[in-house]
DNA sequence: GGATCATTACTCGGATAGTGAGTGTCCGAGTTGAAGCGG
DNA sequence: CCGCTTCAACTCGGACACTCACTATCCGAGTAATGATCC
């Protein structure tokens, strides 16, 4: 069980877009995180197609998140790269061998599943908690203000 | 994110070995629930490095589980099969490009890796809930006593 | 009959190939802004 | 001086290689029960 590294880019980048005043280009936010600029592209698209940001072509183009910071939560950008297949997929093993259950046993879900996707569950109810916006404050609490202007401008340049 | 088939049959194979007799070897279980014999030897032996299971060698040898049913968690036996690396790690991007952080002001984690541990740990909260007794209970409810009669003696035959 | 010993078959364990998703990269289609030109 | 046209540069989006972990497999080392042998 891992998380791809696509994830933490591009919540960063959701966070730095809730503080930016217009569209910042893709290439501009790898800079600024100094990662790989054609492999944020690939995040970033996620993020279009899961309709959380907008993009915009052409000469100051760039992208703008879709709706206000406090209505998207972690939960929705790792599930916007991650895709939203459940982690764990039962595959009814319990159906197989010499004392396989038969099907109209099986009308309820196997016990097992049933433990993983509450997990799962928990796991996705504690990344929902959180929004972009609160990510923002607290980055906002330690960055001080005189800097904070200046990276907002060095985006917006 | 994904979690790996090996997980799904380690709990299968947990449950079963707590209702069984005496040792089971590795390919009656494979045979058991129908799945490949040497690579749920793989996963089995996982389970005996973290110490869930003991094993004896030899003939009417196999596997048995190191302690009551009750005293082991679905999470012990993913964290077994898995690994208990986190599925978040953070790469700490906050410290790079042209705006990056200073570490004096990284002394406490990154507020996106904070949710991510945070969320990481309801879902294990939420495995170590259930135990494998609960779940061999469970089937116990379903499974008539003469079929997991019949089927404990399978094992042991 | 009982104990000892060699045999044998069975077990686990780690070392060895194959595959799919994630990672990283590239170039083309489309759009916007600005510059240049004419009226 | 104003409007139109052309241009150019910049943007996103999808299509193309590469790598690593998971999947699947094999064979060797070790052990305990079994059977034969000897006292």
């Amino acid at each position: 069980m891992k998380l791809a590294t696509g994830v933490e880019w591009a919540v960063h980048c959701c966070v730095v877009l809730s503080a930016a005043d217009g569209p910042v280009p893709a290439p501009r936010l790898a800079e600024f995180h100094g990662v790989s600029r054609t492999y944020l592209a690939k995040s970033l698209q996620a993020l279009s197609r899961a309709g959380l940001v907008s993009s915009t072509e052409g000469r100051e183009g760039g992208y703008v998140l879709n709706r206000p910071p406090a209505e998207i939560t972690v939960l929705d950008v790792v599930l916007a790269v991650e895709g939203d297949a459940p982690a764990f997929r039962c595959t009814e093993i319990r159906q197989n061998g010499p004392f396989g259950a038969p099907p109209e046993r099986c009308v309820r879900p196997c016990g097992i599943a049933a433990v993983m996707a509450q997990a799962e569950q928990a796991w996705r109810d504690s990344l929902a908690a959180t929004t972009i916006a609160d990510l923002a404050a607290a980055v906002a609490e330690i960055v001080p203000p005189d800097e904070a202007r200046a990276a907002r401008a060095w985006l917006s340049q």
